[in-house]
DNA sequence: CAACTTGTTGACGTTAACGTAAGCACTCGG
DNA sequence: CCGAGTGCTTACGTTAACGTCAACAAGTTG
């Protein structure tokens, strides 16, 4: 398999002018390790154009990664992850079926979603009853107290 | 290390009485295994009482048990998992700075869980557009559609 | 009494999501 | 020309969160 050298970006050279990003440039930006967006390139979230067997990324890749990481801060696995990037790929052409099962499995998507978001305000609600119940007991404790300041 | 012997409750009985379940009733009420309900007791999230050698759950470790779950499905690790539940620990006696503090760590907890629900809620946005986009689409190809029915 | 059920522990296997290390390629600055 | 810097691939290691399996114990039932 050492049928083609590879021959490296000269430089992390930010390259002004063409929309392009290195490994390294999108690394820095997002705070993760080369090993982890080459990571998400073996799982097909990324799929970058080789130049000079470097990895050139488009805004579009840029956008991608942006969604992976949104996506893993709000819990999802990379298969889930997965899932929903197929749902903003490109759909340049496709009949009406094809369009209404997309819009369908978007609405899935949207409600699964969902359902997290009500499972968060739930707990968001029950921690803030706990706190409710502690900050009663503070102030009884402070009246608590200053009872005995007088009493002392 | 066989100092002791097991002596596992008789039967699944729900023991309509006492308030305490079994490991069993636990596990299909959640629809979890059981091996998954020891481990989370290895892991320090539930510590059942003993009943002659059996494991018997009270409705505080059910509630337990459903925050685990409640957690797991908006995307926290156990470890997560297990800062927010000694929120909810009998916080008996306790100064007011231990009072203070644990307020303080709830004011971060729902922080951080607002956070993702945001996170949630622009993915949420994202796909709408998405949808819209495609819905748009879908509605030109039904006009384009009757215009090729109409002319055959 | 034998078989079955429910439960316990311990050890090993598995999947996801990376980290770490090794070794080679290429290019630029001095 | 030499070393530093950047990148690529391959391969093995790691952690979390369980699953699977085996062996054993104690009661329940036919």
């Amino acid at each position: 398999m050492n049928a083609t050298r590879r021959q490296p970006v000269p430089a992390a050279a930010p390259s002004p002018d063409d929309g392009l990003y290195g490994i390294t440039e999108l690394a820095r930006e997002y705070g993760i390790s080369l090993r982890t967006i080459r990571f998400y390139e073996d799982k097909g979230l990324l799929a970058p154009r080789r130049i000079n067997g470097g990895r050139a990324y488009t805004r579009r890749d840029r956008v991608r990664l942006g969604l992976i990481l949104r996506g893993k801060a709000v819990g999802m696995s990379l298969a889930e992850i997965e899932h929903i990037l197929s749902l903003y790929g490109e759909h340049g052409e496709g009949h009406a079926q094809q369009l209404d099962y997309l819009i369908g499995r978007i609405d899935t998507a949207m409600a699964e979603l969902d359902e997290r978001r009500r499972h968060i305000e739930t707990m968001v609600a029950e921690l803030g009853e706990v706190r409710g119940e502690l900050r009663r007991e503070r102030a009884a404790r402070q009246r608590a107290e200053k009872k005995g300041v007088r009493a002392s």
